[in-house]
DNA sequence: ATTATTCCTACTTTTTCAATAGGAATAACA
DNA sequence: TGTTATTCCTATTGAAAAAGTAGGAATAAT
């Protein structure tokens, strides 16, 4: 029941990248020293990020990477879930879940709902802007 | 992000010796078929829930188990924890977390001590007796 | 004695996690 | 035009966790 370094990793990225607002492109070697994660691990996961269209990459020198959209256009929920895959903590409530066959007879099944829908109900509503030193209104919290 | 199955057999475990309610202990064998659940896997799971006293075994023939206390004396999150360890989303919000070092910095927290509320707001006010057939005061839901 | 059970420990197999590695393609800049 | 800094792509590895399987000893009812 844990959030993997990569989903972790991952919201870290995409708000360093947010953070540098001058525009230009920031770099996996600039985001690893900054961050301490390995670049080579970042490298695959802003491979993700960037095909999603989460970001956009810039090529060759001096290139890197910048935020497609505002940084209060990106939930936690959709960051995790590009890159941890869903958040569901049991497979029988996924989004796209074969119906169990247990199903009628099941007591558990209303913990798991109560569950997913708290955590759907916390990354979901907090967006990058949300996170950043100075950005998001901060009635969130 | 996923519950293991040793937490979800033990719950189901818990549950199915809740409800013979007539005070015959419940054999692993009896579980296991109606559980359609190794009988092998749930001998390990049920001997957690033995050593921490959450139920009381019998030896020998007519033997099984029963439960130490009554099911609303159970809720889910003592069940899971036992079995699952922490539900904690992340290491460093866990209960005996050492201190990050990044914890000045650390622009994420909030998200995931958020997290961890809302995963204890729901699996620690679930009792056993909610989950019954015709248990428990269905106020929870 | 026989049988049905718990108890205990070790082993195995599969999957996931968390990187690491190496080199090709691309673009800025001197 | 060559050098350098970057992204891009794919494969491999090592460690740990998850999910069982296996075998037999101890215990107690009948």
């Amino acid at each position: 029941m844990k959030i993997s370094t990569k989903g972790r990793y991952a919201l870290r990225l995409m708000l360093d990248i947010a953070e540098q607002a001058d525009g230009k492109p920031v770099s996996i070697r600039e985001i690893s020293s900054r961050q301490n994660i390995s670049d080579k691990y970042l490298e695959q996961i802003i491979s993700i990020l960037n095909s999603a269209g989460f970001v956009r990459s810039i090529r060759g020198s001096q290139g890197g990477y910048v935020l497609k959209n505002e940084p209060d256009k990106y939930t936690v929920g959709m960051i995790l879930r590009l890159t941890e895959g869903t958040l569901a903590p049991v497979p029988c409530v996924e989004e796209d879940a074969e119906a169990c066959e247990r199903l009628g007879e099941c007591q558990t099944i209303v913990v798991w709902r109560k569950l997913d829908e708290a955590i759907r109900s916390v990354v979901d509503h907090i967006t990058l802007a949300d996170l950043m030193e100075n950005g998001g209104d901060q009635y969130f919290i």
